[in-house]
DNA sequence: ATGCTGTTTAACAATTTTGTTAACGCAAAG
DNA sequence: CTTTGCGTTAACAAAATTGTTAAACAGCAT
């Protein structure tokens, strides 16, 4: 019960921190909210997470690690050719964004305001995604070697399935109101975008 | 001299405001940083603006309009075959963006955190980006039936051009650690991302 | 010189926001 | 039953940030 009870409060300033957090930025943020939105008092949101930067820091490890999860979807499944597993990676990549739309808004805002603090950080990936890179470049070369598809550049092909998927939904509230009905309907819309994307690429690759 | 000075003081504080704002957001942005910036007293500022809100909306106002003339470049020159005119279009659009790195994320983000300021502007601009929507679409579905290309929706199309011009200079920071040589030399990656998004776009629309 | 105008400064006030503390409650362990 | 430790509250403290004011100042017309 005691146990049950902490676990649940500690949990619901989590959440609220999250809300919070992820629609305003840290300076934004205000920990008095947060305890409010949480339905308890602002000394128990210290009491848990001793100062608003600590508190901060639990939600970008999270987020980080969803965005990271976010990357490695684009992969697709290796087992089909890869044409196939360029499609269901873009398709895969677009339904992750679609769960965390502001996910992307989120990261980028935090690197930008504080870059210094995740160099670490990207020493320690760098070397990782080079070597997907290497081995998503070969694979391409070889269906392109094949005929299968044109030459490209792996990371510009990435790039470009990041730009048309995360744009989507980052920029939905600049777009929304100046495309009339072709955005009315969110569901609508995201299904044609999704499709839009993966058309974009595959012809990209066309030879 | 008098006027000559004033002026110069006002325009120092409007400068670095920019800067802060732009990179800081609203809510991160200290009165007192733009000040010392612009080698003022703090004081100053409050005498030329009134209030931090004040100084903001002249950025804003300053900024969304930069933002629309940036939309209208990827208009084109309307001289020119559609297809030409698009492809002068992306590259335009891509240039503006490369003088403002920093605003759409600075404009997304201000969106994100109070729509409700901007649904009047909405309202107004939404019926004049409507007509030339219907335009362009015209002149597209005209080239389309020539079997000059393929047969696409303009708004689609225009999304997925801003998608990846604007993602370049939005997710620099992001990426630029991951992506060893290829981002190296900024001004190397930025051409040929130019030219990545010409010719995808290229290939989008061809038959 | 005098007074008028707009500019500048320094000190101060107000507010907001984060963080702390001391006392209280309560359940489990000894 | 008492002690111990965690959870909780309310009140308070501290710091940062924005905003104000009164007085000094500089240029200039009268």
């Amino acid at each position: 019960m005691d146990n049950k009870n902490t676990q649940t409060k500690e949990q619901q300033i989590l959440v609220a921190a999250e809300r919070e957090f992820l629609t305003r930025g840290y300076e934004g943020a205000r920990t008095t909210s947060i305890a409010k939105a949480a339905g308890v008092t602002h000394a128990m949101l210290h009491y848990y997470f001793r100062t608003k930067e600590q508190l901060f820091e639990r939600i970008v490890d999270e987020k980080f690690r969803t965005m990271s999860h976010s990357m490695f979807a684009i992969m697709g499944d290796p087992s089909l050719p890869i044409v196939e597993r360029l499609r269901c990676g873009i398709a895969a990549h677009f339904d992750f964004v679609a769960e965390n739309p502001e996910l992307p808004r989120f990261v980028i805002n935090e690197i930008v305001s504080r870059p210094e603090r995740y160099e670490v950080l990207y020493k320690r990936v760098e070397p990782v995604v080079n070597n997907i890179f290497r081995g998503l470049q070969t694979e391409l070369d070889g269906a392109a070697e094949r005929g299968e598809m044109a030459r490209v550049d792996v990371r510009m092909l990435l790039i470009s399935i990041m730009s048309m998927n995360i744009f989507t939904f980052v920029a939905y509230p600049f777009m929304e109101p100046l495309m009339g009905e072709l955005m009315a309907d969110r569901e609508r819309f995201l299904a044609a975008r999704k499709a839009e994307n993966i058309e974009t690429i595959m012809k990209r690759i066309r030879i």
